[in-house]
DNA sequence: GTAATGTCTCTAGTGACTAGAGGTACAAGA
DNA sequence: TCTTGTACCTCTAGTCACTAGAGACATTAC
C-alpha cells in the first residue's frame, strides 16, 4: 500500500492534486489507515497513472469522467470513448491552426521593429493599437 | 461621448469585460455622467481596441499593462515592447509544437478503435491506461 | 522518546472573465 | 409630463484545474 507521497512520486502527480482528483470523483475515496491517512493499491495507481496520460493529452476532467465510466463498465460499447478522443482531437487540432495565424501575425510584428528605436515609433505598438496594420484576419 | 453599451459594441469586448479591465487599470477610470454612467471619448475607444487586439494575440493582462506603460511613455526605448512580443511569440510557437505531438498521438489513438467493440477491447482506453502504448514522448 | 517529515482538513488565490441579483438612469413614445 | 423599456450601476459568486498556506495530527527513523 502506498501513502499519497509515494504515490505522488510514481505518477508524477502532485498530493493536493491528488487529493483534489478524489474530490471531483475522478478517483474512488482511498482507504484510510488507523490515523486517517490515505493509502492506495495497485488499482489506485492505474486509475492516477489513466487519469494523468490523458489530462497530459489535454482531455477535460469532465471527459475522464466519462472514460472512466467507460473503463468501468467494460461491456459498454466503446463508441463513446472513441467520440470522445475524436472531439478531443478536433479541439487539438482547431487551436493549432488559430495559433499558426498567431504565430504568423506576430512574427511579422516583431520583424517590424528592431527594438532599438523609441516606443513613439515602435512598430510592435503601432500594430496592436491599428488592426489595419494586419495582414491577416484573426 | 459613448456609453459602456454603444464602446461594447464598436470593440466588440463585452459590457463586463470592459469594467473588469477598468479594475485591472488597463483601462483609465472612465467619467461619468451626474447619473454615475461611464462616458468614453475616442482615447478611450482607442484604447480599448489596442487591449483587444493584444489579447487577440494572446498577450496576458500584465503583458498588456506592460505595452500600455510604454505607449504613455513614447520618450521611452521601445526595447521592452519588443522582448514582449518576441516571447509571446516564442510562447505561441512551443504551444503549437507540444499541440502538434498531442494531435500524432491523439489521431494514431483515434484511429486505433473503430468505436465499434465493447469498451473491454477499446484502444482508446487501452492507450490511455498504458503510457507504453504511446510512439511518442508527451 | 524525540525530532523531522509527512499528512490531514479547510480556506483562499490564480487568470480572465461570466452570470446573476437587486437597484438606478436614461431615451423614446403617448 | 409621464410611463415604459432598455441600459446601466455595484456587488457577490461561479468557472477550470489546480496551487498555496495555516494549523493540527500521524508516521518514521534514529
Amino acid at each position: 500500500m502506498l501513502s499519497i507521497g509515494e504515490l505522488s512520486k510514481r505518477t508524477k502527480v502532485k498530493v493536493p492534486t491528488i487529493r483534489y482528483y478524489e474530490e471531483m470523483g475522478l478517483l474512488a475515496e482511498a482507504e484510510r489507515t488507523s490515523g486517517n491517512q490515505r493509502r492506495y493499491d495497485k488499482a489506485g495507481l492505474e486509475r492516477l497513472s489513466f487519469i494523468r496520460h490523458a489530462r497530459d493529452l489535454g482531455f477535460s476532467i469532465e471527459a475522464i469522467s466519462s472514460l472512466i465510466e467507460l473503463q468501468d463498465h467494460p461491456d459498454r460499447s466503446c463508441e463513446a470513448a472513441t467520440n470522445i478522443a475524436t472531439s478531443q482531437l478536433e479541439e487539438v487540432r482547431a487551436k493549432i491552426k488559430r495559433l499558426r495565424t498567431l504565430e504568423k501575425e506576430l512574427s511579422r510584428i516583431s520583424k517590424g521593429c528592431d527594438g532599438e528605436g523609441v516606443s513613439e515609433d515602435c512598430y510592435v505598438l503601432a500594430s496592436l493599437a491599428d488592426h489595419n496594420l494586419c495582414d491577416i484576419e484573426h
